[in-house]
DNA sequence: TATTGTTATACTCTATAACTATA
DNA sequence: TATAGTTATAGAGTATAACAATA
């Protein structure tokens, strides 16, 4: 882990047939393996890829998801609420509650302690929409991790917290 | 796992005080961490955020540890197979490898058997840098994931190759 | 004075179309 | 014709500064 392999040569001789260049199409990614980050990265890509794809019909993204999901279990909570819990700035979050106030999925109605801030509430539309892409990433959860048994699952997501808590 | 709750009441009836507001700052993300696509999502942004304060001092971006990395392990790999190991498009890489090459730490020779690419080669300051980086990349890694113990983060990689292999 | 929500804006990342040189 | 590398450009995502209203 901690030592780094020597190149076989050093390149400062540019010489015309040095190196052999990869063969066919293999390209050796074994020490980037080694790295939690690399492969962290990786599956994240591949799970978000499968996402974006079985959401497109609800046009709805990996963040808006995420909103209306905070927003069904959260009635009430404020932008900054949002913000801090999805680590999304605050001017990034305006356009996008637009967007879904606009499409008649949220709306936000005054704060009733603090007149500075508006809680945001599912509209019944909202309700329904989020049931359904709920139940759709739950089952493209499934598919997107079909190599993993059900205790593979529950132990990554255990093992992933255990990095972000 | 499959099962998605339903809500506790319909909010159809926006009544005045209908809702709690979510008390103090505590928000609700129960079902969120059941997706492992939001956990895998959440630990990676978690490790990258480390690994960019640390690469910092060596002006490297994830992807440019990335190629480094792999022309050290591939000496003579093309930008095109870059692209494919990176899910990186054409387009994006030719300014990655050029900022690269303007910083001496690659360099770029005529392929021997394909007159169309280019072999991508370290040169001794990149080797150099590469392998403090590399150093730097395994010791933060540690430190990122440090509330793992070395098993459990084995594990997890294997976990993560799974799912994305 | 600090915080919520907001506007404007800049910077980065990612994606698409089209061109050239070679296979 | 297909592919490697490239240019130009568009779009999405993410960042900072500054402001009004309220705490």
């Amino acid at each position: 882990m901690s030592s780094v392999r020597s190149p076989k040569k050093s390149p400062s001789t540019p010489g015309p047939a040095d190196t052999t260049p990869p063969a066919g199409e293999l390209v050796d990614t074994g020490f980037l393996r080694t790295l939690v980050g690399y492969n962290t990265r990786r599956a994240a890509l591949s799970i978000i890829a499968v996402f974006m794809d079985r959401m497109a019909v609800y046009d709805l993204k990996v963040v808006d998801f995420s909103v209306l999901s905070l927003v069904e279990h959260n009635p009430g909570i404020t932008s900054r609420q949002l913000c801090a819990t999805l680590s999304v700035l605050p001017p990034n979050m305006v356009g996008l509650i637009a967007a879904l106030e606009r499409r008649g999925l949220i709306e936000r109605r005054p704060h009733p302690s603090d007149g500075r801030a508006m809680g945001v509430h599912l509209t019944p539309a909202g309700v329904e929409l989020t049931a359904q892409a709920a139940q759709t990433a739950a089952q493209l959860e499934e598919d997107a991790t079909n190599r993993l048994t059900a205790a593979e699952r529950k132990t990554l997501i255990r093992l992933l917290q255990k990095v972000y808590d």
